[in-house]
DNA sequence: TTGTAGGCGTTATCAA
DNA sequence: TTGATAACGCCTACAA
C-alpha cells in the first residue's frame, strides 16, 4: 500500500515497470517512497495479471554429479541474468519423477527444463494443456517429441573407441551407467557400434549405476579375484564414474593409467581433468547447450505449434593422458 | 475454471486442501474432473490469498565448490520433502550481493537463507519491514544478529592444528579463503590462537580464493623459486583448497604427502576422502546443519520477537592420511 | 457440508 | 500522462 505517499496504486506498478508511461518525476518520487517504507513489489502478485512469471523451474537429477550441479550452476547464472529466476527441483533415488514434474507444473511457471527425468507421455499432456512448455537438457524423449538439446552421445563416444583401438586396445570394458537412461543407452551404443567396424574388438559391460561410488565397487567386484582377465580400456559412460574407475583401479589394484589401462570418460567435468586423471574424455560445452535450452524455451513460448526442435551439439575430444600407444 | 465440473470454485479449492470440509465423494469427483481437464490447482494464487508462499529462498555462492552444491541438493531436499519449494540464486563474482537478496525479497518467500554472501544492515532491515526471516548459514553477520547456523570452525581448525603439530610440525602454512568471509576468517583465526599455545610453531599465511585453481595458483607461485622454504605443514581453510593445493604439490613440485608435508582442509566433501587423498579434516555435518537451519526459519516464523538464535554445531575430526608424526 | 461475497497485490483497459 | 475499474485464481469468512 504505497499509494499512502499520495499517488494511485497503478501509478505505484508503473514506476516499477521500466518503459511504462510515467513522468520521471512521478517514477522517482514513488521510488524513493517505496524505498523509504521499505517497499517492493509482489512477484507473485503480478504473475497473476500478467501472463509469464518470470519463473523457470529446473528439475536435476542427483548433484552429486558435477556435471549436473555444473549445469544447474549454469542455468541459474543464466536465467537470473534474464531476469528470472530458477524454481530447483531434484529427484531423488526413492521418488517418482512424475510426481515432481507435477509438483512443477503446480506452479504457473514459463517453462520446465528437464536435465534428468523420464518425463511420461501422461505428463507432457498435462503440460500442454496448462501451456507450460518442458524442454529436455541432455536427454531425450523416444515416444513424445519434445524439445531437446542433446550432446553428439554416439558420435563422441565412437570416436573414443577408435582413438582407443588405434592405441592398440582390443580388449574393452564398457562401465555402464542408468540403464533407462537414453543418454548412457546412446554412448554405449556408440561404443559398441564403432568398435564393430574394428578388427578383433571385443567388448564387456557392467553397471556402475551412474556414480562414483558405484563405478568403484563395480571395478572393484569385477577384478576382485585371483585370475582376473584384465581388459585393455575402459570407457565409462560419464567422468564422474570413469574416476571412480579410476580411483578403484589404482588405489584397491595398483594398476598404472594408462601404462596397464587404459581409461576414457564422457562430459568434460573440472575434476577429471585435474592433476590425478587428466582423463581422455569428450567434453559437453555445458555453457552453450545451456544457452541453447533457454532459446528452444523461448521459441516455445512464441510459436506454440511449430514441430519440436532437436538440438544436437557436437562434444569437443579432449586427449587427457590417459590413452596411451602400446609399446607392447 | 473448473466449477465447470458443475460446484462451487471453494469446493474446489477444498478438494485439493486435505483436512477441509468437504465430503469424500465429491472430493474423489472433482478431483477426477480435476485430471481429466489437466487442471492444477496455481500456487502463486493461492500464496496471495494465504499468509505462506511455500517457497524457500536458498541464496548460494559457487557451486563449484563441493561443500556447497552439497548443502544446497540438501535444501532442495529437505525443503522438498516439507512441501515447499526451492528459488535458486546464486552470487557471481561480479555480482553485488546486496542486489541478489533484493531479488530474493521481491518474492514474498517464507524465508530466505544464505549460505554466501554478505548481508548488509540495510538488506537486514529491509527484510524485518517486509517480515521475511532470513538465516544464516555456515556464516555470520557480526553487526545484525541474523540468526545462524555454523560449524565450530575455530574449534575445528584448532583441533588440527594441535594434530598436526603433535606430529613434529612447526613451520606452518595457511592457505586462506575469502578474506571477508567470516567462515575463512574464523578458521583461521582458531588454527593461529591454537599454535601460539604450543612450542616453536612458526605460521606463513597466504590467499588461495577460496577455490580449487586459486589454491593450486597460490600453491605454485609460493613455492617455485630455487631455494624454496618448504613448510612442515599446510592447512587449507577448505578441503577444495587443500585438493587443489595437494594437486600442485604433488603434480606440479613431486611432492609426497604427507612423507614431505603434511595436508589439512575442512568442510569433509566427499571428495577429500576419495582414493588420491584421503584428507585430515573436519567434516561439517550438512544435513544437520540444513535441518537446524530450517528450524530456525519455522522458529522465525512463530516467535517473530525471540531473540536470534545462534547455534554452532561441532565438525567431525577425520584422521585421513595426510597428518603423520615424523620420523626423523 | 455447502455456496456466496469479499479481498489478497498486481496489471490491462479504458476514459478522462 | 493519469486514475478508476475490472480482472487474475485462490482462500477465508459468513450464511445457508
Amino acid at each position: 500500500m504505497a499509494k499512502l505517499a499520495g499517488v494511485s496504486q497503478p501509478a505505484v506498478s508503473r514506476a516499477f515497470n521500466p518503459g511504462a508511461p510515467i513522468t520521471k518525476e512521478k517514477r522517482d518520487r514513488i521510488l524513493a517512497a517505496a524505498r523509504e517504507l521499505g517497499y517492493v513489489p509482489n512477484v507473485f502478485a503480478s504473475s497473476l495479471s500478467r501472463s509469464s512469471s518470470k519463473i523457470v523451474a529446473v528439475i536435476s537429477g542427483n548433484l552429486n554429479n558435477p556435471f549436473y550441479s555444473e549445469s544447474l550452476q549454469c542455468f541459474v547464472e543464466q536465467i537470473q541474468r534474464t531476469g528470472r529466476q530458477v524454481l530447483a527441483f531434484t529427484v531423488q533415488e526413492d521418488q517418482n519423477s512424475d510426481d515432481v514434474m507435477m509438483q512443477a507444473l503446480r506452479y504457473p511457471v514459463d517453462g520446465v527444463v528437464v536435465t534428468s527425468a523420464t518425463v511420461t507421455s501422461s505428463m507432457v499432456k498435462l503440460s500442454e494443456g496448462l501451456g507450460i512448455p518442458v524442454i529436455m537438457y541432455n536427454r531425450r524423449v523416444p515416444d513424445a517429441n519434445l524439445p531437446s538439446v542433446l550432446c553428439d552421445n554416439e558420435g563422441g563416444a565412437a570416436a573414443l573407441a577408435r582413438r582407443m583401438h588405434a592405441a592398440g586396445a582390443r580388449k574393452f570394458l564398457v562401465l555402464r551407467g542408468d540403464p533407462a537412461g537414453s543418454t548412457s543407452m546412446a554412448r554405449v551404443q556408440g561404443f559398441r557400434d564403432a568398435l564393430k567396424k574394428l578388427k578383433g574388438a571385443q567388448v564387456e559391460e557392467i553397471d556402475g549405476q551412474s556414480s562414483y561410488a558405484g563405478a568403484y565397487r563395480a571395478t572393484v567386484s569385477r577384478f576382485d579375484k585371483p585370475l582376473a582377465d584384465w581388459p585393455d580400456a575402459i570407457f565409462g559412460v560419464n567422468d564422474i564414474m570413469a574416476i571412480g574407475c579410476a580411483d578403484a583401479l589404482r588405489g584397491h589394484f595398483g594398476k598404472k593409467i594408462p601404462d596397464d589401462i587404459m581409461l576414457a570418460g564422457f562430459d568434460g567435468i573440472r575434476e577429471a581433468q585435474r592433476e590425478p586423471y587428466h582423463l581422455a574424455t569428450v567434453r559437453q560445452p555445458i555453457e552453450r547447450m545451456v544457452t541453447e535450452t533457454l532459446e528452444l524455451l523461448d521459441a516455445a513460448k512464441s510459436d506454440e505449434g511449430a514441430p519440436a526442435a532437436l538440438r544436437v551439439i557436437q562434444g569437443d575430444m579432449i586427449p587427457g593422458v590417459t590413452i596411451q600407444s602400446r609399446e607392447d
